[in-house]
DNA sequence: CGATAATAGCTGCCGAAGCAGTTATTGCTG
DNA sequence: CAGCAATAACTGCTTCGGCAGCTATTATCG
């Protein structure tokens, strides 16, 4: 961007991206955890299980940083999700300090279950979206989160 | 949207709206959070303090309301800010339940200091970004938060 | 106008997240 | 390959958020 954005004079927070992103997250979890607590899971645990499944992140250290937990509390939320029986945990043979998730078949199904739930809602969401609309929202969210971590990356140090 | 966006049985988290929010929001704490911490503020404090500066909320309960926290984790987050001397509580004569939130001087000084320090980290994140593009990310975020407000209101209830 | 419900904010308690330090294993460097 | 730094996961302690209950005030409705 040739001229910056923001200026710190005119800054209103109605307008920060970083505002609607947080007030779109709250609204998501305000929306979702009811749901998902009906079937047993709070958001955090329903996050893990479905990083696992995708392969966003298949040992403690990654869940750790792709869902922004602590890694103290993320070892005692596996230890819930495992003695639920909903995931197992494997050390790795290439790496003996590291651990390896996997989902058991009632860690799949209990996905199977919730996922159409959190489905309809998204859809239900998006009521008012074009298709082209979403397409370009994700394009642009993933932009933005590619800028963060591009950021992150560069130490953090004043630009 | 005539057809539906996601499909439960093809439902992949990288390409969710939900996951990308989520990645965004976590990305920004990482970045602002250690610089507000310099200046001696957590995020939360930071937020509350831009919320009752722009007018999102004058009062524990939007405040409560529009950065999703709870009521009595912000009752003490507020004595904390009013033990420094960052705002001020005064029982509003409308509605003796009420509280109205105020900036001190010190709380506007400190807002002063800090936010071309967050405007910086913003900008440089939407570097890459044309003018247009943050235009539309910020008209698109709107409009999710406007369908999401709207499905909490319509109840919770199955769609 | 009186009684009951609803609302705003606060307090105590509990569980979860954040932080620091530990152990086991691996990577790096001389 | 020896020694030291770095990393992955875990544990104990502290702090903070979430929940339930309380008080004061206002709204509602007979």
């Amino acid at each position: 961007m040739s001229k910056q954005y923001y200026h710190a004079e005119t800054y209103d927070t109605r307008s920060s991206v970083g505002y609607l992103v947080k007030r779109a997250h709250g609204l998501a979890l305000d929306m979702l955890e009811p749901e998902l607590a009906r079937h047993g899971l709070t958001f955090t645990q329903y996050a893990v299980l479905m990083s696992v499944r995708d392969g966003i992140a298949l040992n403690p250290k990654d869940l750790c940083i792709q869902l922004r937990h602590d890694s103290g509390a993320l070892t005692r939320l596996l230890d819930q999700l495992e003695s639920r029986g909903l995931v197992e945990r494997h050390r790795s043979v290439e790496d003996r300090r590291a651990i390896e998730v996997h989902l058991t078949a009632a860690g799949e199904e209990a996905l199977r279950t919730v996922i159409p739930l959190v489905v309809n809602r998204i859809n239900s969401v998006l009521k008012d979206f074009s298709h082209a609309e979403v397409d370009e929202l994700l394009r642009l969210l993933n932009k933005l989160i590619l800028g963060w971590q591009g950021e992150l990356a560069a130490g953090g140090q004043q630009s």
